[in-house]
DNA sequence: GAGATCTAAACGTCATACTTTTTCTTGCCG
DNA sequence: CGGCAAGAAAAAGTATGACGTTTAGATCTC
């Protein structure tokens, strides 16, 4: 799955950013921006577009009489919803999914505690709604539709906690219960303790019980990292 | 302070990313790349470049006989390290402090944590000397190799604990210390009660106590949030 | 007036020439 | 023999002109 629209750019951009990301240029890889232009049969225009936007991401690093030189993850600009992306789609998944599980554990407890105090009664409502949704669709084999409110839900909590960056992860949530969902437990309904944590969250938020929506909340993320080792088995154990 | 190296593509890059951060093109508005051209005094291809860095950044969307467009905030990638700073240079500093200290306060706890398990040897060993800095620089006016040691000691936890994405958040925290340090105290010696929290934290990696570490990180976050009126004033309070 | 067609505006792509920086070589001098 | 300086070459940076492509909007037809 990329998201490579129409247009040279982006597929050179894609196909490039995928390649490194995956470790096909170890760190300190030369790449000549004609040797790409050639390979992929486009003007040099292009390539330099390309290598610019790779160059904002940190992901290289460009020298005069010297090339365009791949540069170490610890360079990497991480958050960059593409290189997320990128290292999903490629060998390093396990790797990244197990740090956004660990980043979601940290930001969405704190987002559901400012989303208690800061949620508008038409976000309240929607949350609700999302929660029911959960509730009617958490039997009889509607994973689809689960998977839906679940991501609505999640997202409206991290919109409503009034932090942009914290809306800003809905995506990465997105991503990691989609893949939860799909990797893991497709066959199996969701757990009923898991659906009612969720409804709690929502009552919480309504009610403006901060402390309450945070710690339930942390509930759920605590379930999150659990299922990380049958996701995304630690590659170091 | 700006970040723009020599070269005539990050100078564009960097005066137009300011511009549309500080919202002087407010979203929807169109730059077109000729009068950017003209403007600058410097050729298509510059600005086809900038243009291109900027989309990535989802700060503009370029569409065919229609020009560049700004996008509104919620579209921007707000965790992407040139926008935060520009963000912290322009008018949108104080919500930009804000979002970023509660970024902060979710993640370091978390962080410290994980730091009391991955920690390695060499990392306790550079964490307890950053606190021992931070105890012997904290009387007698010597605030900015106090900040020195903070920085330092925040940047070994996030980097410790193992997660790549904690540890890219670092220069945010470093932003944060050293824009506390610049307007608020920079007279009074820091908060005694601070220091010696950093000591425990230390003592508590040490030992692998991750409890103990996220416990006592998370009362040194809830201080620098408390801060935060006082720093970034919210606006709408 | 609704729909199809035409036009022009703006970005997208290409090719080429030239500039600038930086590395590496070469050769001089001590 | 070694170091330093001058120079050559390599690769990115910049500029320019031409042409392609998409698409909003005007125009034309029925």
């Amino acid at each position: 799955m990329t998201t490579a629209g129409p247009g040279l750019h982006d597929q050179v951009l894609d196909t490039l950013g995928l390649a490194i990301t995956a470790g096909e240029y170890p760190p300190g890889s030369v790449i000549r921006t004609d040797e790409v232009a050639q390979r992929f049969d486009v003007s040099r225009t292009v390539v330099r577009e390309v290598v610019r936007v790779l160059e904002s991401m940190h992901l290289v690093e460009s020298r005069r009489r010297v090339g365009v030189t791949v540069l170490a993850i610890e360079e990497w600009n991480v958050f960059d919803p593409r290189v997320i992306r990128w290292r999903l789609d490629g060998a390093d998944r396990p790797r990244q999914l197990r740090s956004l599980t660990m980043l979601r554990s940290a930001i969405e407890p704190v987002a559901a505690g400012l989303a208690a105090r800061n949620a508008t009664a038409e976000q309240c409502a929607e949350l609700t709604a999302c929660a029911l949704g959960m509730v009617s669709t958490s039997r009889g084999q509607q994973l689809p539709e689960y998977l839906r409110h679940d991501i609505a839900f999640h997202r409206v909590i991290l919109t409503a906690s009034g932090n942009e960056m914290f809306a800003r992860l809905g995506d990465v949530v997105a991503e990691i219960l989609t893949g939860r969902t799909h990797h893991q437990v497709m066959f199996d309904d969701p757990d009923p303790a898991a659906v009612t944590l969720h409804v709690e969250v929502a009552g919480a938020v309504r009610e403006g019980d901060a402390e309450r929506a945070e710690r339930i909340t942390r509930e759920i993320t605590v379930g999150a990292l659990a299922e990380l080792d049958v996701l995304a088995p630690d590659p170091s154990a």
